[in-house]
DNA sequence: CTGCCCATGTAAATGGTTACATGATTGA
DNA sequence: TCAATCATGTAACCATTTACATGGGCAG
């Protein structure tokens, strides 16, 4: 499981509550891990019992109490173990190519309409990676060799998504070879 | 849910057992899906509650009996209903980038031994994707247009792993300029 | 005689999504 | 007054992995 080690991380970086960590998921790492809100609670309460962090609630008066969450020793040993475990492979589950895989059932007109479909998403996507949010948050890196580890993680996301287009258009090219009749 | 639709594809190609679908998800498509043969009996199971597919029962005198599976007609439209839905972008679960988002508590040696380590397994999965094996299944294609689309399956997952190969040369290379002292 | 291929399953656990639920404050 | 933000949670379900389980045939 690596959605602990993603919050032990951000927690290491800044002691937050799981309201936060669910804001900081979605702007900086929704992009190569997610989480919703629920599985981050039922995390961080799985994470208290394993003494990984701890919890103090904050009282507010114009907002809803919030549990600001700090990594313990045993936390910051468990995400240092983590780190230095290699990964294999991520497991690829791309529908659009199963898509492709069987596409041969529609005609030209419907699988280029899912590809550009598909493409406008991946454009989406890429602004956001372009966006100045993405570039405001390596300031908040700690270390210059932190800063760069965390440009090369967008850069990856970037690169990714920019081949995934020209990959598109080479599709949607070659697919007028097989006009229909 | 789309290994019940992956299913159906294969099915369609041709009938087969639930052994022989975890072959093909292996060989073909372990690349961009993957399906433990639990999986693939339990979801066979209840594609058979449901109707979408038939199941006949060979006997064999030297080998266990085997269950084929063959698409009906609800099965196909079931699949073609899912093949003209526009997917949404794959939730990439990188652990890799994760583990570079917090590395920088590594030294450089053991950053790069978690990149190389990554990099020799990015290499052997390429050198699947390069075998004889994956041009020998263009073959099966039913039409010019389906192999067409089944190499430029092909191509993505080559064009992926190359980027990342690439992408994890320029970390390597970029750490050397935070030398330790 | 060892280990792989054939061929099927079940059970338990983990991980992840979706829906249901509450309730005050703030800005348009 | 409507919607968004703040802030937390539970419950049900679905998807996936891992482990447990069986047993004959065949090649080295």
């Amino acid at each position: 499981m690596s959605l602990k080690h993603a919050i032990l991380g951000f927690l290491k970086l800044m002691p937050m509550s799981g309201y936060d960590l669910k804001h900081m998921f979605d702007s900086s790492v929704q992009y190569y891990w997610s989480a919703t809100h629920s599985q981050i609670y039922q995390t961080l309460e799985k994470m208290l019992k394993d003494n990984l962090v701890t919890q103090e609630i904050v009282h507010q008066v114009e907002h809803p109490n919030k549990k600001i969450y700090r990594v313990t020793e045993a936390g910051e040993k468990e995400l240092h173990d983590w780190l230095s475990t290699p990964q294999d492979l991520p497991v690829m589950r791309h529908k659009l190519l199963v898509q492709m895989a069987w596409a041969d059932e529609l005609t030209n007109d419907e699988i280029i309409s899912l590809l550009e479909t598909y493409a406008a998403r991946v454009r989406e996507r890429l602004d956001l990676y372009h966006s100045e949010e993405q570039k405001t948050q390596l300031e908040y890196a700690r270390s210059d060799r932190e800063r760069f580890l965390w440009r090369m993680i967008l850069e990856n996301g970037i690169a990714t998504y920019e081949r995934e287009l020209e990959w598109l258009q080479r599709v949607i090219e070659g697919l007028a070879e097989f006009a229909e009749e």
